[in-house]
Formats: structure tokens, sequence, C-alpha cells
DNA sequence: AGCACGCCGACT
DNA sequence: GTCGGCGTGCTC
């Protein structure tokens, strides 16, 4: 996907350069504030030699004498077409945009559809903006004669005599220290303040030296294997050959990705450059961490829970050049690196690098193009790769590498199918795991190993309805039905939060008769808790692991035995290392597959092959037990063989033939209103606009294929209380697309009350 | 995003 | 007769 990234745009601007005898010098700003277009500012001759593009400023907006900061984006000496007011005050000191970050921002901005200052607003964090974290102490400073106060307010002659000391003094102090200095009291500094004698300034305190984490852990020397060694031999070579290189590591669970990593931060570090290393949200453990600060170093790790403060604080110091690793999750592709040398992305598939709101940037396609414009290279890493990544690495646009065995010479763990449709149905009750399963975890147990359940559906019950009537009990703000949790006592919407109390009678027909079915983990602990009573059983998922912490909490219990069966969701699939573990089992591996999605496959199998990995990790080896009604599913056969390659070439060949990624290029607009005819009446508005558009001879790309689905339902169509429409537009140019797209948009005028979703690349169609 | 301007209902 | 509801349009 990301060897079609649009280039970006040159400078398109209404002041164009011009010749001319005593242009003034303008600058243009971008106001922090989802506001987009830039505004034009006059740079008084004062403020010349401090204004810098990336610098924030302080400007006049709007009636009144309202006071906005923005971002300087571009400083220009030309005749304003319009009248224009004049920039006040230059906040910072240094540019706290980089020109990478200003390209990439921009980039953004273009291929993503929204606007630049909505991106800064992303990329830059909240904590770095509102310089929270910076102690600020409040200084004085004299006022120059011609600005005070006129007339002069009556002063005593010890107030004078102050007035007069600073006025000497040529420079500002922290107001304590004058205080001292004068021998007078703070309250008659601020008196004069107030009679508006001498100047109140804010000035940075002296930084703060955070706590970056706990203490790192001795390097182990670890010894590579062969296939390691020559994957190794290649990134070295690419990273001393220098410049933008893509490669993509493909290694299957437990094959020593991690390490090959640590020797390419090494390497680059040793060049004195940095390193990006973006990892999923899910996986910035504190084992994760130490690896990286045993063996790398200064590390930075910008988490989700990091205060404002915190995160501001970690962005000045890697924009001071203090720190050489950054590891974060999807927003850490926007360190402010000095001299970026590298960019790492592990479980580059992950579909948390998608941000879901906007701007709906993906992390490994901003790093692609970041890597490109910093002329760095870039290693993606993954035991399933996107197929966008595979398919960029068949055609040769990402260099290839590949670990195909675990280390240690661990063998791969056995994976068995269990066939629900041909297992013996037990009498009356319906079981979540099947007689096969029960049997294999005694085993299992019995032999001193743990057991992982997976099951990616929290809560009791799932579906919860009247035979009588046929009544469903849904959200009433959704058009998805609500969950029944057992421990909480309540019935819960798992997309908008809403809550109610359960029914113990149907609300339509008054029958006693409501019916509890689907199964989430909950009722799978119940299940296990009674058919295992002597084992300590465990559940994983967002309804037990509330409190930061709780899960390192389980799982250090877990790796220490004193949990028998880890009952879990998603939570529980991913980069976790339990040697013990000598059987997983999967409860419905179909749950995925049905979605109304063209990544279903793909999900699936990345799933699958995420929890078989978690089996056989020690040297007693370990099976996978994956439960299913589709058992010949490719997705599901492809998956028990460890074979990402057949699987990856069967599901490519179906992208093709129905025009999906990676062949085509996908952007979804979703149209949502808390009124549904408002909404609907504005997708219709579109699709005509896209009717004109693709009817222009003058955008229309004969040579280009363009396909739009819609107006339609989005699948959830009341999302929220909000009524959603949906189009899905494919083409195989993105620029193209984003063509049509642009030319469409701006045929349709915005309405009050209805909002229009841009999604470039979308990971999800819900 | 704010925030002012503007055109229609319940109050001193 | 006014105060004020929040619908829409502009901000260099």
């Amino acid at each position: 996907m990301s060897s079609e990234l649009m280039e970006p745009p040159t400078q398109p601007h209404y002041l164009a350069d011009r010749q001319s005898t005593d242009p003034p010098l303008l600058a243009e700003i971008v106001l922090d504030r989802p506001m987009n277009q830039p505004y034009t500012y006059i740079v008084p001759e004062a403020l010349a030699s401090a204004i810098e593009v990336g610098k924030r400023v302080e400007v006049p907006f709007g009636r009144g004498d309202k006071r906005e900061t923005g971002y300087v984006i571009r400083v220009l000496r030309d005749h304003p077409i319009r009248e224009v007011k004049s920039i006040e005050r230059v906040v910072d000191n240094e540019a706290l945009l980089t020109e990478s970050l200003l390209k990439i921002t921009r980039w953004m901005a273009d291929y993503y559809v929204c606007g630049w200052g909505q991106v800064l607003q992303a990329v830059l964090p909240a904590g770095v903006r509102s310089q929270a974290g910076i102690k600020k102490n409040v200084h004085v400073e004299s006022i120059p004669e011609s600005e005070l106060p006129n007339p002069l307010p009556e002063l005593t002659k010890k107030q004078r005599n102050i007035v007069d000391l600073l006025r000497s003094e040529c420079r500002d102090y922290e107001i304590k220290e004058f205080a001292r200095i004068a021998s007078c009291g703070v309250p008659m500094l601020q008196n004069l303040i107030k009679l508006g004698m001498i100047h109140r300034t804010l000035k940075e305190a002296e930084k703060v030296d955070y706590d970056f984490g706990e203490e790192a852990v001795a390097p182990k020397a670890i010894v590579m294997n062969p296939d390691q060694e020559k994957v190794w031999a290649r990134i070295r070579e690419n990273l001393t050959a220098g410049g933008f290189k893509a490669m993509l590591l493909h290694g299957v669970t437990g094959s020593g990705k991690t390490e090959i990593y640590l020797q390419a931060i090494q390497h680059v570090l040793d060049s004195g450059k940095e390193v990006i290393v973006l990892v999923p949200e899910i996986s910035l453990t504190p084992q994760t961490i130490q690896r990286f600060r045993g063996r790398c170093g200064n590390v930075a790790v910008m988490h989700s829970h990091l205060t404002d403060s915190e995160r501001g604080a970690h962005w000045r110091k890697i924009a001071g050049g203090g720190v050489q690793v950054v590891v974060g999750a999807r927003s850490a592709v926007f360190a402010p690196t000095r001299q970026l040398g590298m960019i790492i992305i592990d479980e580059e598939h992950e579909s948390s690098f998608k941000q879901e709101s906007t701007p709906r940037y993906h992390a490994r396609d901003v790093a692609v193009m970041r890597a490109k414009l910093e002329n760095v290279p870039i290693l993606l890493g993954s035991a399933t790769p996107a197929l966008e990544s595979w398919n960029n690495a068949q055609r040769g646009n990402y260099e290839l590498l590949s670990l195909p065995n675990r280390v240690m010479d661990l063998p791969m763990p056995k994976v068995k199918i269990i066939d629900l449709r041909h297992e013996p149905k037990s009498k009356g009750k319906h079981f979540a795991i099947s007689p096969t399963l029960e049997e294999a975890m005694r085993k299992a147990l019995t032999a001193g190993g743990q057991v992982m359940l997976f099951l990616n559906r929290r809560g009791f019950s799932t579906h919860i309805h009247c035979p009588g009537c046929g009544y469903v009990a849904n959200c009433q703000h959704c058009d998805l039905a609500l969950t029944f949790h057992q421990q909480r006592s309540t019935l819960l919407c798992h997309y908008c939060g809403y809550e109610q109390a359960p029914l113990n009678e149907c609300p339509s027909c008054k029958q006693p008769s409501v019916r509890y079915q689907g199964l989430g983990t909950e009722k799978l602990q119940a299940e296990i808790e009674e058919k295992f009573p002597s084992k300590v059983v465990q559940r994983m998922d967002s309804d037990t692991m509330t409190r930061p912490g709780s899960h390192q909490v389980v799982l250090d219990a877990f790796r220490e035995g004193g949990i028998h069966i880890l009952i879990g969701t998603q939570m529980i699939a991913k980069g976790l290392d339990f040697p013990n573990v000598t059987l997983v089992g999967v409860i419905n591996a179909d749950a995925s597959l049905h979605l109304p999605d063209f990544r279903a496959a793909e999900r699936t199998f990345q799933l699958l092959a995420q929890v078989a990995g978690r089996s056989g990790r020690g040297d007693k080896g370990g099976s996978v037990l994956i439960q299913t009604y589709t058992p010949e599913h490719p997705s599901i056969r492809l998956a028990t063989q460890h074979d990402f390659i057949q699987f990856a070439s069967l599901e490519l060949k179906h992208r093709l033939e129905h025009s999906y990624p990676p062949y085509f290029r996908l952007a979804r607009i979703v149209i949502r209103s808390l009124k549904q005819d408002s909404a609907e009446k504005h997708a219709t508005q579109l699709s005509l606009a896209f009717k004109r558009v693709l009817e222009n001879p003058q955008v229309r790309q004969p040579g280009s294929k363009f396909r739009i689905l819609g107006p339609a339902e989005a699948p959830i169509f009341k999302l929220n209380d909000q009524y959603r429409y949906h189009f899905q537009i494919q083409s195989d140019s993105s620029q193209y697309l984003h063509q049509v797209l642009h030319h469409a948009l701006a045929l349709v005028k915005p309405t009050s009350g209805v909002e229009v979703q841009i999604d470039i690349d979308p990971q999800s169609m819900l």
C-alpha cells in the first residue's frame, strides 16, 4: 500500500509569489483548534528575526480582542490580498515542529482528507501544546518609561525605589528572588504589577528530570541461530548502505524477531542516530519495555496512560536529543527525533495502528512515509503480515526477510481442529467446551501444564430474547444486542455503554420466558469452574482488568503457576510468553469469520496464528485445539498448518477478484446524523455529486478503475442515536480516488447536524 | 471550535 | 413591548 502513498503536495496558496517593491513579511498560521484553513498574518519587524516555521505564535483572531495560538507553517514576503492582522508574540524559542514533522503532517492532511490543524492537534501531545509539565515561575520585569500608565499612579517612596531598582537591573527576576533582592514582600511586587508599574511574565522553570521508568536489566548475551544471522546480515547491509529501504520481516511466533530488532537498534545507536520502535498498545508490557531498556541506552516509552505532563516531558527530552530509542504505540511515530536513523514496527499487521478518529491515519503507513521523507530504513515485522505489506514484499517494494523456524529448534505447536458438527451433543444443556477439549484439558492439567482458553466475547450471555414473541433486547441507542453481565448484574451495550436492568419478563408480551443465550467469557468461566472445581480459574478481559496494573498481577500469578486455567479475550492472544502453557483452546474460531468485512478471513487467520503461538513455548511442547463449525474454511485449515504463505496467496486471489486492497485502494465515507432523514438526504446529495464528478471529463480518468458502493445503511445503522449511511469507494489509483473524493465533497455543502467522516484505507467497515 | 448575529416564543 | 432560544456563518 505504502508504495503508492502520494507525494506531499506543493504549497497550494492564494498568495502567489510576485515581485514587488516593498512587500511585507507574512506568516501563514494554522490555529491550534480544528479549523482547517491557514490564516495569513503580518510579521511585525520586531518579530521578524524570531519568526520561524514550526514555532507557535499568538495572534488576534475574530472580533474583539481575542487571542489564539497557532503554528507558523510558512513565512513569505508578499503583498496580502486582503486586510490582515499582525502577529503579537512568538511563543516558542525553538521550533516545536521539526521540518520532518511538518512534512509528514502536511502529507497526512492531504492523504487522509482532513485539515492540517486537525492533524497537528492529534500529533502534538496536549502536554506539549499546553506546556504542561513545564513548571512556570512568575517573573517580574521593568516596563519602558514610555509604556508606563498615564497618569502615573501615586507611589510611596519605597515603591518608587523598587521600580527603579528593577529598571537598573535590566533583566527579569523570579518574583521571590527579586523580593529578596529588593528586601520587600511578594505582595508589594504584586501590587506594583496591578498598578501597571512592572510587568509580570511567566518563565519556564529549570527542567525537572522525569523518571523515565524502571531500571534497565543487564543485557543477556544472545547467540543468534543461522536464520537470524542471515536476516541480520541483510538488515546490516541495508543500514550500512543508508537511505530509505523498507523491509518486511516475516517470522513465526517465537522465531526471535525481537532479537533482530535489538541488533538493528544497537547498530543504529552506534552510528549516533535514533530509533523509533512502534508496537501495538497491548504489547507495551513491562517485559517488552525491559527488553529494550536492557540493551539500548536511553529509552523513552510512550504509553497511552502517561499524563499530559509526562508525555510533554518525554517529547521535550526526545526533541532535545536526550533519547536514543523511542518505544511506543501508534502516536510514537511522531516522536520529534533529531537524527532519526531507523523505524521499526513490530506486529505491523495489528489493526490498532489505525486511529479510529480524525485524522484516521495508519501508523504503519505514516511510518513508511516518514522513513521515505527522512531517507532512513524501516523494518516491519510480523508473524502474519498484513496482506498489503505482504503484497508489497511480493512485488519487491519491500525486501522480504524470513525467520521460518522457532528459536532453539522448538517445534511449532500441534494444532488440531474440533469439528463441532460431529462432537457428541451432551443432552439438554449446551456446553461451551466440547468433550474433546475437556478431555485434553484434563490431560494437560494432570501433566502439570497450564491451559489458556480464548473467547473473543466478554459478558455472560450475548443474546437475550423472548421465544414467545420474538423480542430481542437491543440497545436503545444502537442497532446492537445487549450483553448480559452477571457480575455487574446488568445488560450492557458494548459500543455506547448503555446499561439497563436485566429482564425477568418480556417487555413486549409480558411473558416470563426471556432466554439468555450466546456465550461470553463470564459464562465460560462459570462452566469451567463447575467442571474443574479443584483448579484455579482466572478470567482476563476488560471487565476484570479495570485497574491499571491488574494485568500484571494476573499474568505474574499465571506465570508462577498460581493459576491453572486462564480464560480471556484478545487480551491474552498477544505476545505473552508462558513456557508452561501446554494447551491453548479456541472456543469459537468462527466468531470473527462471518463479519461483513472483507478482512474477516485475514483477521481470523491472524487471531488463530497468534493464539496458537501461545502454546508450547517451553520444553514441554504444546498443542492447540480449535473449536469450529467450518473446519474447511481456508483461514482455519491453513492456520492449523501454520501456513501463512498459502493463506496469503489464496486470500490475495480473492481480493483481486473482488477489487479489494491491496489491489484497489479503498475509502469509506460515513454520513451520520441524529435525524435519519437528514443523513439520508445528505447521502443522496453526495451520491449525485459523485455521479456528476465522474461524468466530468476534466476529472475523469478513463484509464483508472473506479467504483462506488452506496449509499447504503452502514452495517451498524444506528449507533449512539445517530443514523449512519455509508459509501465505499474503490479505485486502482490512490491519486484518482483522492481527486474524485475532493471534487465530490466540494459539491456538497455541509449541513448542520450532519457529519461526514472520511476514512481512507479503512480498517473496519461497520 | 467559539462566538456573534439573527429571527421567532414567554415574560416584566 | 423586551429577554433569550440556539440555527448558521465567519474568523487572516
